[in-house]
RNA sequence: GGGGCGUUAGCUCAGCGGGAGAGCGCUUGCUCGACAAGCAAGAGGUCACUGGUUCAAUCCCAGUACGCCCCA
């Protein structure tokens, strides 16, 4: 069973074998019925049309570690998977489609270009969730869902009615984020705010009643077109005189434009009077409300001007810009134009293009009464967001919200359930596709024509992916769910959302924790995107290296909340470590053959074995501290670090020496006992090397998602590290010795060492000794022999070994080499009795640091002394008296 | 304008009130019976700057400089 390992580790060998293993074998489903606790997790469903990238593979890393994990400690797990419709990205894909076609959507009409999206859903709509299987995801794929799937659909719309008939969803007319692109609403948060070089044109209005003007200034000078006032702020007094007036406008002098105060107004900025186009700025169009003036929309869907605009309907906001500039500038109102002018414009999250604050009818969801409990739920800690510090951020959102604007111009998505009567005027809301009007029994209605935001949907994920609202098993057993883990850029778009809509609706929080993670960046630090040609594909890391691989190098750099730069090296060494627990693991095979002893007596092992044992003890111990706080890559540290520095360069060498003699039973069953927990320990993160490893292991055993975790043994032993860590100093100095002096590695030098109070430990381990640092023999001694004829090491813990001259090659390096070491001793020395002079060290520290600092002088005064009478020994062969 | 984060080895980043760490890179030596995707040894840091708190600061506090992000 173990002799057709090869001597690398190939994963590409073993990967698909073993998901489709765990999948045929109905190892990710997920039950009601079960007597255990409960865990569960909802994916954050990927758009549907997408390519798993490398923030999926980061966030699934994450999700299926904890999954996993949980798994082997006994939960009933649920990691619930799904894909969300998407409706401007994906609308955008099919329209791009259309183009390269010769045709666009109105051509099409609506129905025809829906069916053409969901054909292309089912084309390419499981892309994403094959490619998740590469990856290792356990996920229950009998559950999954799609936002626009029947059953998630009628959620969505019973949510809209009750918030419609309970007066949280309202219509409005009012400004929006408008993209002329997409030609739809955009909410505030998917609107991106850009630093651009403009201009600031200041023009002059005239007044209307007499002479004199007012300037103010502008980065969009069309909009004047649609200007219907002036504003100043009422404590400003180069403006006193002039509230109350009107002015004229240049282009249309039948309007009457009055100046108005109003407390809003920035007197910073510009000439401190600004310029009031209330369908074209939201701050302009409350001022309007208060001051009851017109509102003039000069712009079309596509911002392109329209008839409000007189001569210039027709143009588009650009080639606008440039006119009426030209045009105020023939008639001698243009003060100045300043450029490049620096200022913050809006910009549509998903296609880029400059918006348009845009006045227009769209629904929306007040704010005000969700806000207080998604508050309160953070605040008082029923939901935790880890890392804590985004606590912050969401309470200062959450609470200066402002109302969602939920409606979108577009074809692919929810269609807004709401329907208007021909007859009566009414418009009413309903779940089912209504036949007449629910006020006057007309059957001449017709429903809005536009769809819901796409996050109107995902908020509802949590709950409406287990069923909401009918009751039922999987919402009973699995909601509230334990666990949410996203990136913190979704924060606000998402996680918000789904804690109020969750506390509305289910009257429970939709999650008990957040995971916030960071975005994965290049080797530089930026943001991977196809435009800068920087993305790292992590299906390509997959085939190269491994999904273990993948997973365990994004596990590794991920540090609670920060973004992580990944890089091809990065992939490379996890490959690498892979590797080296593959061939530890061969060696251990090949060392018990079939056999697998089994770990029994803990009393009678030697010093290496209680030592690992121990190591092992501490290393679960810090491990589950580390998982517990989400701080995967100290937890990974950890596992690199014992797996590569402890068990294979330290005990495995060791248990070499003693497998051919008859302790070997009980190394055997110490390297296999260790073994298996590092296959546990490293499951959640590397499910397929270990998976592999184990059922080499243990044929007979099952998978290893099924086991059990491990729980420390109560095997911790001071003694036993204390002794090992001496030992290993001892070896390391030794091959410094030789690697300094330039003794070829055949050579075997002879060695005395005086170890003090250790010695009998140090005899107890002479075997290795001569062995691991290549000794022709070991002389124990009590004290070395003063004198000329041989040089030496000493040990932080002070040992000493002594190297037959004869042995040692260059004498004045040897010299250089205690030189040094005093020196560094002598800074030690010092240090330390700087600080034992100071009263109030001694006095207000702790008797341990003291006592710490005591012993640390203490030994570096007896190493001093060892390594003089070294140097002197030295000397006197150097020069014989 | 409001808020958050960062500045530690050549690079990318951890960490932290009581002697500076990892991965990669670099130097040197290795055909050591698991592994060259490896083994052994090594070089390399006034922990951005200035003050403060403390017996003790890379760590806590305040400020400065530079960089990044979010919100408006």
């Amino acid at each position: 069973m173990t002799h057709d390992l090869p001597t690398a580790y190939r994963p590409a060998d073993i990967e698909s074998r073993w998901y489709e293993t765990w999948e045929r074998q109905g190892r990710f489903k997920a039950s009601t019925s079960s007597a255990k606790r409960a865990y569960s997790i909802v994916i954050p469903p990927p758009n549907v049309t997408g390519a798993l990238h490398m923030g999926h593979a980061f966030g699934h890393t994450l999700q299926d570690a904890c999954i996993r994990r949980a798994r082997m400690m006994g939960f009933e797990t649920l990691w619930l998977p799904g894909t969300d419709h998407a409706g401007i990205g994906t609308q955008n894909v099919v329209e791009r489609e259309l183009a390269a076609e010769g045709t666009n959507r109105h051509e099409l009409g609506r129905d025809a270009f829906v069916a053409r999206v969901w054909a292309w859903k089912q084309h390419y709509g499981g892309r994403i969730l094959d490619q998740m299987r590469r990856l290792g995801d356990s996920c229950d794929w009998d559950r999954e869902r799609f936002t626009l799937d029947e059953g998630l659909s009628r959620t969505v719309r019973t949510v809209f009615v009750r918030w419609f008939d309970e007066g949280i969803i309202y219509r409005g007319n009012r400004i929006i984020n408008w993209c002329p692109r997409c030609t739809t609403a955009l909410s505030d948060i998917e609107v991106d705010h850009k630093e651009v070089a403009g201009e600031l044109v200041t023009f002059r209005y005239p007044l209307a009643d007499g002479p004199g003007h007012i300037a103010v200034a502008t980065t969009r000078i069309e909009t004047m077109l649609g200007d219907t006032g002036v504003t100043v702020h009422p404590d400003d007094e180069r403006y006193k005189g002039v509230v109350g007036r009107h002015v004229k406008h240049p282009f249309f002098p039948n309007r009457r434009m009055p100046v108005v105060a109003d407390d809003e107004v920035d007197p910073g900025f510009g000439t401190g009077a600004v310029k009031a186009t209330p369908a074209h700025d939201p701050l302009d169009f409350a001022i309007a409300e208060r001051h009851g003036l017109d509102v003039i929309n000069v712009l079309d869907e596509h911002a392109h001007l329209n008839g409000n605009a007189g001569r210039w309907e027709g143009l588009d906001r650009f080639a606008a810009r440039r006119a009426v500039l030209e045009a105020l500038t023939d008639l001698g109102y243009v003060d100045k134009v300043e450029r490049p002018y620096i200022h913050s414009v809006g910009h549509c999250s998903r296609c880029g293009t400059e918006t348009e604050p845009w006045l227009s009818e769209q629904w929306f969801v007040n704010m005000e009464p969700l806000a207080g409990p998604a508050i309160e739920v953070v605040r008082e800690g029923r939901i935790k967001l880890a890392p804590e510090r985004f606590v912050k951020a969401y309470l200062n959102w959450m609470e200066n919200i402002r109302d969602w604007c939920i409606s979108r111009q577009l074809w692919w998505g929810h269609r807004i359930p709401v329907w208007y009567c021909r007859d009566c005027g009414k418009a009413f809301a309903s779940i089912d596709e209504p036949q007449e009007c629910n006020t006057c029994s007309s059957q001449n209605i017709y429903q809005d024509p536009d769809v819901l935001d796409t996050w109107f949907s995902s908020q509802l994920w949590p709950f409406s992916t287990l069923g909401w609202p009918e009751a039922g098993p999987d919402l009973d057993f699995f909601y509230p769910t334990t666990l949410l883990v996203t990136g913190y850029d979704i924060l606000y778009l998402w996680v918000a959302r789904m804690i109020f809509a969750g506390l509305y609706f289910t009257g429970d929080v939709p999650f008990k924790e957040v995971l916030l993670h960071g975005i994965v960046r290049d080797f530089e630090g930026k943001k991977m995107s196809k435009s800068v040609g920087n993305v790292v594909d992590p299906l390509d890391m997959v085939e190269r290296y491994g999904a273990d691989a993948l997973r365990f190098s994004l596990a590794f750099a991920a540090v609670p909340g920060n973004d992580t730069n990944l890089t091809e090296e990065r992939v490379e060494g996890a490959r690498n470590f892979a590797n080296k627990l593959w061939n530890a693991s061969r060696f251990v095979f090949l060392s018990v053959g079939d056999s697998r002893p089994v770990l029994e007596d803990t009393q009678s092992l030697d010093p290496a074995d209680r030592w690992i044992l121990s190591r092992l003890d501490e290393v679960i111990g810090a491990l589950d501290e580390h998982l517990d706080r989400y701080e995967f890559a100290e937890a990974m540290r950890e596992l690199h670090r014992f797996v590569w520095s402890e068990y294979c360069d330290w005990y495995i060498e060791l248990a070499k020496l003693k497998l051919s003699d008859d302790r070997a039973t009980s190394s055997s069953a110490v390297l296999i006992h260790v073994l298996d927990r590092i296959l546990r320990l490293l499951h959640p993160v590397m499910p397929f090397i270990t998976e592999e490893l184990w059922s080499r292991l243990w044929p007979e055993a099952g998978s290893i998602m099924t086991a059990a975790w491990p729980v420390t043994a109560g095997l911790r032993d001071a003694h036993a590290e204390g002794q090992i860590a001496r030992f290993t100093e001892l070896v390391s100095s030794l091959r410094r010795f030789r690697a300094e002096h330039g003794i070829p590695s055949t050579k075997k030098i002879r060695v005395e060492v005086a170890a003090g109070d250790f010695a009998s430990e140090i005899g107890e381990m002479r075997d290795a000794l001569l062995v691991l640092a290549k000794l022709a023999s070991v002389d124990l001694v009590d004290r070395l022999p003063s004198g000329a004829g041989r040089a030496g090491t000493i040990t932080g813990s002070g040992i000493e070994a002594l190297v037959d001259l004869e042995d040692v090659i260059d004498l004045d390096a040897e010299k250089r080499r205690i030189a040094k070491r005093l020196q560094d001793l002598l800074e030690v020395i010092g240090r330390a009795e700087r600080k034992l002079a100071n009263a109030e060290f001694v006095g207000k520290a702790p008797e341990t640091v003291v006592g710490k600092e005591r012993a640390k002088l203490r030994d570096a005064m007896e190493n001093k002394t060892k390594l003089e009478a070294q140097l002197a020994a030295l000397d006197g062969k150097a020069a014989p008296r």
